[in-house]
DNA sequence: CTTTAATCGATAAATATATATCGTTATAAA
DNA sequence: TTTATAACGATATATATTTATCGATTAAAG
């Protein structure tokens, strides 16, 4: 089987969110000319991506739109929630312990862990803080996977290592350090200034041939 | 002038920290190879991105570290702060507020724009929020040409065309709609499903073919 | 002073990704 | 029933990005 591009894979969640909302208002199939003008993409490259999933559709009218929610869900593996725990309950933390919108991610973040006395014991967005010395035991019992690292870059690595001796697979990385980590161990970068490069440099380009 | 790529826009901040780290540490000089080596790139990727700043390297020593963070930093255009509105101030949009690593990005957020009666006219994390009815000469008045857009998709292309007729330029989109704007407006999806697809993807594929 | 090795910059090759083309199929209109 | 058209899937082409190669240069070691 090929391998799918990490770009396919990407603009999936995208998907998801077109099929959802034409969902809402009743519609029952979907073409990838629909999704591409939703979303600013060229049919072909949608039609490909959908490929990948196997599913087959009808020409003249598209993919059952239910059918086609299910093989993009399934593909990404967010049939079933996975449980995820999240430490460093600092602002973007507790925003992240607040978000809703990991439902429909698949994700549910058990509770946060911090080493701040403020917050330890108490519950923030419904998730209860507890400290990280609690951290190894919590994450055994409760055969947790997923790690939400949101620790300030100095103590990074040091939390790391803690997850991965707790048992953590994969560990969503909001700090700047690049985490050293063991083959077996699955780390996704969240780069915010990534993005905000990307702005910046578009701006400045637009800026600079339009005026 | 050859474009620069965008995956090379997207690492530069990556550079950027490694050479703050390098230099606290009182070093002078660095190489592709350090660079590299430190973010588990190959060096000829990272010396090809910094050929597209124009930087002439020493062989056998490698950049001016001080030359090279000044010729990536204007790249980007982070030499100058740049000043950006929020509107939006739920959970994620307070942890934005909050964030300090926006300064080394060189973006600075004036305030936050909401219709939340509860939260109108205080401050959170040291940054006024004000009601949305004001945003439109606020922006005018400070001359603002970024905003973050961190409300709810429901809202999302209101505020949006309430941007754009306000004068904003760059729009950093946190909402999960995808924005119709005129041509002359850049928008920048921040997407957090989509890294959060590439590690669940990246899971489930370890875990096939591992167990 | 000569040799060695690290690194640069430029060019070339390989890989990955996006776009285009084309024959086929299914619906709806003529 | 026939014709026109939207959309599919497969294959082919084009573009973008990454990786490799190579000669030149510089500092340090011998």
């Amino acid at each position: 089987m090929k391998p799918v591009p990490y770009p396919t894979i990407q603009r999936f969640p995208l998907y998801l969110e077109v099929i959802k909302q034409l969902q809402l208002a009743g519609i029952k199939t979907i073409s990838a000319t629909d999704i591409a003008q939703n979303l600013g993409f060229t049919n072909i490259q949608v039609r490909k991506d959908i490929g990948y999933t196997g599913i087959i559709g009808k020409p003249k009218i598209g993919y059952n739109i239910k059918e086609l929610e299910k093989v993009i869900t399934s593909f990404l593996g967010w049939q079933n929630t996975n449980d995820a725990i999240l430490v460093g309950v600092g602002a973007l933390g507790s925003a992240l312990l607040g978000y809703k919108g990991f439902e429909d991610y698949g994700l549910n973040i058990i509770s946060g862990f911090d080493v701040n006395k403020k917050i330890v014991g108490k519950k923030i967005h419904g998730k209860k803080i507890l400290h990280i010395d609690d951290f190894e035991s919590q994450v055994k019992l409760l055969k947790v996977s997923i790690g939400i690292l949101t620790v300030n870059q100095s103590s990074a690595q040091q939390i790391t290592d803690l997850m991965v001796k707790a048992g953590i697979k994969g560990i969503w990385n909001f700090s700047s350090e690049n985490l050293k980590v063991p083959d077996d161990i699955v780390v996704q970068r969240e780069n915010l200034s990534a993005s905000l490069a990307l702005l910046s440099v578009k701006l400045s380009h637009k800026f600079k041939t339009k005026q």
